[in-house]
DNA sequence: AGGGTCGATGTGTACGTTCACACGACGGGG
DNA sequence: CCCCGTCGTGTGAACGTACACATCGACCCT
């Protein structure tokens, strides 16, 4: 027997109340938590809420509020879906612990799909936004709507700018290709290689920055980083053409799958990881353990800044305050694709 | 200089009348598309509407007309994650086409989670619900929840019953399955072994009635099926094991993941892909042409399901027709991991 | 005993939109 | 020439909720 067997409609507030033998108003205040209220009476309204099948109409609600609860999350489609995907879940569950809901908007990457996704979100009057994975063209497009809202990008940018109010929340994504880097140059490789992301992403940006900078502290040769997709397409076809110039004797990947790209790329070659050229990729996604051979990775923590970049959001609009900044540290995965150097290659 | 620098209030159906001389009901019939509106009236609103920077509040016309116009996805939290991200952005494109939105709930597996996600869903009211990778404790709790909705599971059940008045679609797994099964029967293989996702997940099952039957067809012996988990860990994990009884030449993996972690299983035993052991997967996901070595697996069109899914559901929601039902073919895409077998392997 | 305070509950109104209906003008048919 | 249908537009409600304020009783203090 569903109690919601009433009529065609639904049950709303007053009939809650008619139940209880209370006003409308007193069941408002129960289901908005209000203290003055005899426990007894409250008692009365949740037991007529529970035998009526109520549920509070979101759209009433956003519409006297003038509040949508809603967390706009604007995600760039792209090769990479394992981080997106883990950290929107997460984000999703922090949300709903804090009565919030979230709309999801992917877009491609030409001002013209990203403006749409941007109208997409305004829309539906989502109250901040998050951009997952973001490229300059995005924040670009962000400015021109000069739309007003709480903002938080999920990059570690040190080095690029942004618009004024915006926070940005991830892993450390310098701290990150430093690790990398580090790790090669201490087994002893002093011709290294960085197979980029496309620049215009701005995590992609970071971890060439932080690759360039150990290079340079280091006084080891920088040779001119590859740039192409974070695809394992595009770490094949640069893993070829890599093995032409032979003039390194490692690579540092700005993913995970380039790396796979590599590693497919560096055996249809004839070359042996970590035994020919060492391999290092980043994010560590659940297969990159079982490569061949295991991929030694920077792991990031994609659950913990989808939830925390929900937290700094929703601090920022319950209570104000936009909440601490900062940067969660990755952490660096030794397997098996990386070795000393042999001779023989430079 | 931005429209919108009226006041705090954002610009209504009134404001908009006021500005193009008519009255708010005028503006709403534009905003419909109504018929019946001398086009000269409907390009004064217009412009006044572009002046204002009006946007219509989703919230009150939720509420006047008791329709969201959001379509709940309902996705549970895999290992597998390219699928279902590219289903889901396909629908959410299809759906804006449609003027609908969507809420993207992701769960877990216990019944529990199941029902927190249902509730999250409802309380969203949304109109339709699309269960992504569905699992039959969700069709359980679906039934239990007595919710009633138009239903599509994205799987191609021909095995399993469900709720209802449900629709599901998908690429046909069973069939997928058996193209997978007798192209390493074609090869010569006699010894198969299956090694199956959870079988609570009905595309899992799907995929190995369809072995099974492939296998029944051409009297082969049936070795029971090892289940797991649909990641590339439970994959090695079942290698490991599978080459200790070494009764077998030829293995097909539920998904890629799974294959990775068998073919690195195999690698890690000393065996060799294909020579001595033909691997089949099952969905191609975009890095296994990158595998080693690149992975025979079978293809499937993941945001062609997302696009139809919503048509479907869109469908029922405003003509009242479900829509047709026919499952998606997929496709063999044989690569390098699959071989005639050889002597000394059974 | 009376006034003031506070705690608990009720009444009016507004949010922005759509739907049902009313209304005036215009044209055609008798 | 009048009536009636149709086209284009306007007026009054209603959707379900939260906020501001009003009310009412009880209790305390003097």
């Amino acid at each position: 027997m569903p109690p919601e067997a009433g009529r065609g409609r639904a049950p709303n507030i007053r009939d809650v109340a008619a139940i209880a033998g209370v006003s409308y108003q007193t069941v408002s205040r129960v289901l908005n938590g209000s203290e003055k209220i005899r426990p007894e009476t409250k008692q009365r309204v949740l037991e007529a809420i529970e035998e009526s099948g109520f549920r509070p109409n979101q759209a009433a609600r956003a519409l006297v509020t003038s509040r949508s609860r809603t967390i706009g999350v604007l995600s760039t489609h792209q090769y990479a879906h394992y981080g997106p995907q883990t950290m929107v879940h997460a984000m999703e569950v922090a949300a709903d612990l804090a009565g919030y809901r979230l709309a999801l908007v992917t877009t491609g990457s030409t001002p013209e799909t990203i403006a749409a996704a941007l109208e997409r979100l305004v829309s539906q009057a989502v109250e901040a936004l998050i951009v997952v994975a973001p490229k300059v063209s995005v924040f670009e497009a962000i400015e021109d709507s000069s739309l007003d809202l709480p903002l938080v990008t999920l990059d570690s940018s040190i080095h690029n700018k942004r618009p004024g109010r915006a926070h940005s929340f991830a892993v450390d994504q310098y701290e990150g290709a430093r690790m990398a880097t580090r790790h090669l140059i201490e087994l002893g490789h002093r011709s290294i290689i960085h197979v980029a992301g496309p620049q215009d992403w701005i995590e992609a940006d970071e971890r060439m920055q932080g690759f360039l900078f150990e290079l340079g502290e280091k006084d080891l040769p920088v040779r001119a980083p590859i740039l192409g997709e974070l695809s394992a397409d595009f770490g094949y076809r640069a893993g070829v053409e890599l093995v032409r110039r032979r003039d390194f004797s490692a690579v540092f990947a700005a993913n995970d799958q380039m790396a796979l790209g590599l590693l497919h790329a560096f055996r249809d070659e004839g070359l042996s990881v970590p035994h020919d050229v060492s391999v290092v990729g980043f994010d560590d996604i659940p297969d990159a353990a079982h490569y061949l051979p295991p991929l030694t990775t920077v792991r990031q923590d994609f659950a913990a800044v989808g939830r925390r970049s929900v937290e700094l959001v929703i601090g920022e609009l319950d209570q104000g305050r936009p909440g601490s900044v900062e940067f969660i540290r990755p952490t660096l995965m030794v397997r098996e694709s990386t070795a000393p150097p042999t001779a023989g290659w430079r």
